[in-house]
DNA sequence: TGTACATCAGTGAACGCGCGTTCACTGATGTAC
DNA sequence: TGTACATCAGTGAACGCGCGTTCACTGATGTAC
């Protein structure tokens, strides 16, 4: 039953945005090629028209993942971002978690065109932090660079061990509560200003 | 050919550090009950001797994990706890690598029983970090245990982006020391003294 | 523009493989007398 | 203390299952003339 051009294309979009949402979910080895088929609505023996393996299927969910953060993040204040990364929703959100804290630690046991995708990823945030702080403070370049780099690791941090902690709510608030406050001032920003 | 007890109860052993090395080195999912048990020596089927399943194979592997960590940190200074997790060492060190950093992410996807042993490993650390601002500053306790939410935070989130990025070494080496000489600031710790 | 044929996205059965788990069996250890 | 028997840690074959991947097939789409 061949289709259009562009159907088939979409469909192959269908097929990245349920991978991207069932990894972080359920982890890389959580969701096998034939579930995800089926939730993305297709029969598995389709997957191969589009991708040559599920490592590759992987690495291209990743990069998807990291693009849809990027754009919801172009653009918005240091307040905002860390705000945002460090709350409750982003932590209880996982199909819609950044991949560094939902996947970050999995990333190393992957291919190396994964490995690629989540080093752009990170270099990605960083400079998207950076050009963040940039509006806030009179930091060197140098300084803001490493503040960047403090204030992501923070943030993944968090969100990895408040997730870890999940059974004890309590807890788990507290982390991400007192991260961003410490965060924020680490970014030099200081309440009520 | 049935063994002296003794002799059992160090199999177990033998099986259960196999398995703390193994998962934090391939993830819970990268390394089989067959395989673990031909790395720790024996054959398969006596597994089912020693743990009811795989699951509870996990919690307890992540538990000897965290233990190991509690006996190498017990009363070492803050500077020494911090430059430990943020050394390349520990990046390198994945079969002996804290558990929150290697195994983190995939925690919450576990069973109740793995993530209970989590949330005490997390909770061991906060207490351990704490204890080591006691000898440093003088912070009210409050503020001790934020400033040790926050120091493990921005150590797990270095470790994990770290490691995800370890493709680019020199990125990933930045990523360590910056993160290692911030936390050191943000501890009161000043250079030189 | 219309016709004839090759292409290929999608289907669903089938492949081999490794997984977690079970089982019958062995024989030294532990126990009852 | 010595003998008879039950226990159980360890072995290796076997189980069913789900995995990633392949395949023959379908039929509308795309293309050549």
């Amino acid at each position: 039953v061949r289709i259009t051009k562009e159907k088939a294309s979409e469909n192959k979009q269908r097929i990245l945005e349920a991978a991207a949402r069932l990894f972080r979910e359920r982890g890389f080895d959580g969701i096998g090629v034939a579930d995800l088929m089926r939730e993305a609505g297709f029969s598995h023996g389709g997957f191969y028209n589009h991708f040559s393996s599920k490592e590759e299927l992987i690495a291209a969910a990743s990069a998807l993942a990291f693009e849809e953060l990027d754009a919801d993040t172009q653009g918005r204040g240091i307040e905002a971002i860390l705000g945002r990364y460090m709350s409750q929703d982003h932590r209880d959100d996982l199909p819609r978690s950044c991949p560094a804290a939902a996947l970050g630690g999995d990333a190393g046991r992957q291919s190396d065109q994964t490995q690629t995708v989540f080093k752009e990823g990170v270099l990605s945030w960083l400079s998207r932090i950076e050009g963040a702080l940039e509006q806030n403070s009179s930091l060197s370049e140098r300084a803001r660079r490493d503040t960047a780099i403090n204030l992501f690791a923070k943030a993944v941090g968090a969100v990895v061990i408040s997730r870890s902690v999940s059974s004890d709510s309590q807890l788990s608030d507290e982390i991400l509560q007192v991260c961003l406050a410490g965060s924020l001032n680490e970014a030099g920003i200081r309440p009520d200003e």
